[in-house]
RNA sequence: GGGCAAUUAGCUCAGCUGGCUAGAGCGUUUCCUUGACGUGGAAGAGGUCACAGGUUCGAGUCCUGUAUUGCCCACCA
């Protein structure tokens, strides 16, 4: 009988909180190991302090699962956890709670909103450690580190002053994607494109009609611009030509570029070097003037006339008006279709603006890491991201690394304010150094801060060096992250890595797609079909998430997540739960496994089940094919040990082969579910040690293969004996089975009829055949017998 | 416009270097209230593997083309 303890279905709830304290309390998570065995090591891409876990993160139980079964091996582990303080995210969150107070950041100020917003960040962190916990997550927490640590912040630090010392770092005025909200330039990977329709007006321009979305930046037109082979145009190329405009009479010179499509509209372009990014690269070609009609505050500038404070929606429209009013506009087209940039984390229309920002020179850094991609320094699953990366990483142009929002790592810049030119134009280091090169009162503090991306695109390093691991497990074993990341983050860790240390930060790259709902459609609140795994967990359990999560999802494309799907892996638990009762009543007496006698077919079958399992399980998990593992323990612990062995075990038992079976299955499963199989090793009679520390299984029960063919044969007659008292259907079934027998044996014996078959076919495959065809044919022999005898009784 | 991926049972997906009588889970049909589990068991139905060519003794698997879908990158005055 099972002991009390083990009610009748697994109660997820019951026993997880409790089993996470006990491998916290054994200090499970910390590295141990054997110091001989080569370490492994996993960075953790840290999430949003102040978010809550979704979906995408919660596949970060694909770095648990490389940690749990890298653990067991024995190898000296470390998963090194983290969190992000998510620069613009946390400012945009942050100023929306400000703004209930009726507050805006400036109304405290740099310092103060840093201050505050680093607070709010360190108040919230709590709630997303606490969920990757209840996921399971057996990551080293006493290692824990945030992006705005001291340490981090020093790295961050010397990198850039090595960068600049290397000649790497440069100021310079370009165009950058300026978000008006956000108040910060932003690189182009962080803005995403939107197609919308808007008016196209079809301005006079002295002789010219050209076309326009942007009517209220003509005040920062500085050149008037045709394709240089287009006929109509030609003798105008290098003239000036001179315009009735709204605040006055104009000048503009007329150029000639390749950019200029003639098809497009007119086939001429007013040229605004100050908003438009490929108008700026015209304006370095024609070295035009640049006339910043557009302010950071996304407000019209004086140059604009009386226009000058309106925004940029109100004077495009006013605008507009006043053309038409003046009769310079020719017509519009309504239904114009364009995209249009919008950053990509608060929504708001991009204004390319011209600003002064600081630079990384890319070249070098992307040759190193080119080279090593090249050389499979870094390993990507799956495959084809290598190209895309090495791709993306050749087309890379120089880095702009200095960002305007507040929340953010300053950029450790004091410039000279002495006006003494034989003073160094600005210095890196702290405000003392600022004092003792330029004097008390003669320096002025940048107040950039810098990309996110620039200082977490030294995470693995700089976390490493900051716990004091660099040295045993640098270069780390594994990056598991979703694959959008792939541009943003991934090759720029390999770029820094490489260059700060040498080596590549990891050695394999595991990319995920998006996780899907059940019809393979992203998620999206505006579809309102986002499952929140945290729910999933409350309602069916962590174990059954995490299978669901593993289970069936190809890595680089996305899976498909849903209710029905974890509540399947919710039943499996549950199987493996009462596997463990019914095993458990048989085994009571049972101390020790060490030995295990293989006394019948049963045994030998379920011995040569459990080999395979090992090697296959083993082996998917060694190629990361994480679904393919899972798939196959949950075979074996439903298909063979439950369906099979243990109902042949009702009639004749093995205790001490039944025990270590399940045995056997609790630690190929522990990766993939670890509280069940955790709950339920606390009740093995014999072991009083704790599953996460154990060693993974190896192969070394040496089952007889005859015999396990064996079992296969009573299988069938035992669920036959069971059914006779249902004859008729027997027949019928046996019948059935003849005929596909027969159906296929004589697929076989047409392919061994075909002289071209047995001629060019290897003989291997050639043998297989025939051998297939005797045992079928054996087989039909057989079934006709017992046909033979059902139908006498 | 360039690139990548996908297209296999009603749904979500496996199927590695060609040998498959094409699989799994969910759903579905019929039966089973027996002491591990009804979050269960047994049996079954369901697929000319998107389409058209080609290579081959042999193609779901390789090649070419077409169609559809998804993603990424670039450009859009």
């Amino acid at each position: 009988m099972p002991k009390p303890e083990l009610p009748k279905s697994y109660n997820p709830a019951e026993y997880e909180s409790g089993i996470y304290a006990m491998w916290e309390k054994n200090n499970a998570f910390s590295p141990a190991g054997d110091k001989s065995k080569e370490p492994f090591s996993v960075i953790m891409p840290p999430p949003n302090a102040n978010g809550s876990l979704h979906a995408g993160h919660a596949m970060y139980v694909v770095d648990d699962i490389a940690t749990r079964y890298n653990r067991m091996l024995g190898r000296p582990t470390l998963w090194l956890p983290g969190v992000d303080h998510a620069g613009i995210e946390t400012q945009v969150v942050f100023e929306r709670e400000l703004a209930k107070q009726d507050k805006t950041r400036f109304d405290l100020g740099k310092d103060e909103f840093y201050k505050q917003a680093l607070q709010f960040t360190t108040d919230n962190k709590h709630t997303v450690l606490e969920q990757m916990r209840s996921l399971g997550f057996s990551a080293d927490w006493q290692k824990l580190k945030f992006t705005l640590d001291q340490d981090i912040i020093e790295i961050v630090y010397d990198t850039f002053k090595k960068l600049n010392d290397d000649g790497l770092i440069y100021r310079g005025n370009r165009i950058v994607n300026w978000c008006p909200h956000c108040h910060s330039g932003f690189a182009d990977i962080e803005i995403k494109y939107r197609t919308q329709i808007d008016p196209l007006y079809y301005i006079k321009y002295g002789p010219f009609v050209l076309a326009t979305v942007r009517p209220e930046t003509k005040f920062g037109d500085t050149a008037i611009a045709v394709h240089p082979k287009d006929e109509r145009y030609q003798d105008y190329i290098g003239q000036e030509i001179e315009s009735e405009g709204l605040l006055g009479k104009f000048k503009l010179k007329v150029i000639a570029d390749d950019f200029v499509d003639p098809e497009f509209g007119t086939g001429v372009v007013k040229v605004t070097p100050a908003h438009d990014p490929n108008d700026w690269e015209m304006g370095l070609r024609h070295n035009l003037e640049v006339k910043q009609v557009i302010g950071t505050d996304g407000r019209l500038t004086a140059i604009a006339g009386k226009y000058s404070g309106m925004s940029v929606d109100e004077a495009r429209t006013q605008v507009a008006q006043d053309l038409e009013q003046a009769g310079l506009i020719d017509h519009i087209n309504m239904n114009y279709e364009h995209s249009i940039g919008y950053h990509d984390r608060c929504g708001t229309q991009i204004e390319p603006l011209v600003i002064e920002q600081w630079w990384l020179k890319v070249d070098k850094l992307k040759k190193l890491a080119i080279d090593a991609i090249d050389k499979n320094e870094v390993v990507f699953y799956p495959a084809r991201f290598k190209s895309q990366a090495l791709n993306w990483l050749e087309g890379l142009r120089d880095w702009n690394i200095s960002r305007q929002n507040w929340f953010g790592i300053a950029i450790p810049v004091y410039y000279n304010a002495t006006g003494d030119k034989s003073k160094p134009e600005y210095i890196i280091g702290e405000e003392k150094d600022a004092i003792e090169v330029y004097g008390k009162a003669g320096y002025e503090k940048e107040t950039d801060t810098f990309d996110t991306w620039f200082s977490s695109s030294q995470w693995p390093f700089a976390t490493l060096q900051s716990t004091g691991d660099f040295d045993q497990y640098y270069p780390t074993s594994l990056m598991a992250t979703m694959r959008d990341i792939l541009y943003l983050w991934v090759t720029r860790m390999i770029m820094l890595g490489i260059y700060k240390t040498g080596e590549v930060p990891f050695k394999t790259v595991y990319l995920w797609g998006s996780v899907n709902d059940a019809e393979g459609k992203k998620m999206s609140k505006s579809k309102g079909n986002v499952l929140d795994p945290l729910e999933l967990t409350q309602e069916f359990g962590t174990d059954a998430l995490r299978l669901a999560l593993v289970i069936g999802i190809t890595p680089g494309t996305g899976g498909s997540l849903s209710q029905e799907k974890v509540q399947g892996y919710r039943n499996f638990c549950n199987k493996l739960w009462n596997v463990a009762r019914y095993t458990l009543s048989k085994t009571e007496s049972i101390s020790d496994i060490s030995e295990i006698l293989l006394e019948n077919p049963a045994d030998h079958w379920m011995s040569s089940k459990l080999n395979t399992a090992i090697t296959k399980i083993t082996q998917s998990i060694e190629r990361y094919n994480y679904s393919s593992a899972g798939q196959s323990a949950y075979s074996l612990l439903w298909d063979d040990l439950a369906d099979q062995y243990i109902e042949y075990s009702k009639t004749s038992t093995n205790p001490t082969m039944l025990a270590y079976s399940l045995d056997t299955v609790l630690r190929l499963l522990h990766p993939f579910a670890p509280f069940v199989t955790e709950a339920i090793w606390q009740q093995l009679p014999w072991r009083d040690t704790i599953l996460i520390s154990e060693q993974w299984p190896n192969v070394y029960l040496e089952p007889d293969g005859t015999q396990a063919k064996k079992f296969e044969k009573e299988i069938i007659s035992i669920l036959a004996e069971k059914q006779s008292n249902i004859d008729e259907t027997k027949i019928v079934k046996l019948k059935k089975e003849i005929a596909t027998k027969q159906n296929f044996e004589s697929i076989i014996l047409k392919k061994l009829n075909n002289d071209n078959f047995v001629a060019n076919a290897p003989k291997e495959v050639v043998d297989q055949q025939k051998d297939l065809l005797k045992s079928t044919q054996k087989e039909i022999a057989e079934l006709k017998d017992e046909l033979a005898k059902t139908a006498q009784h």
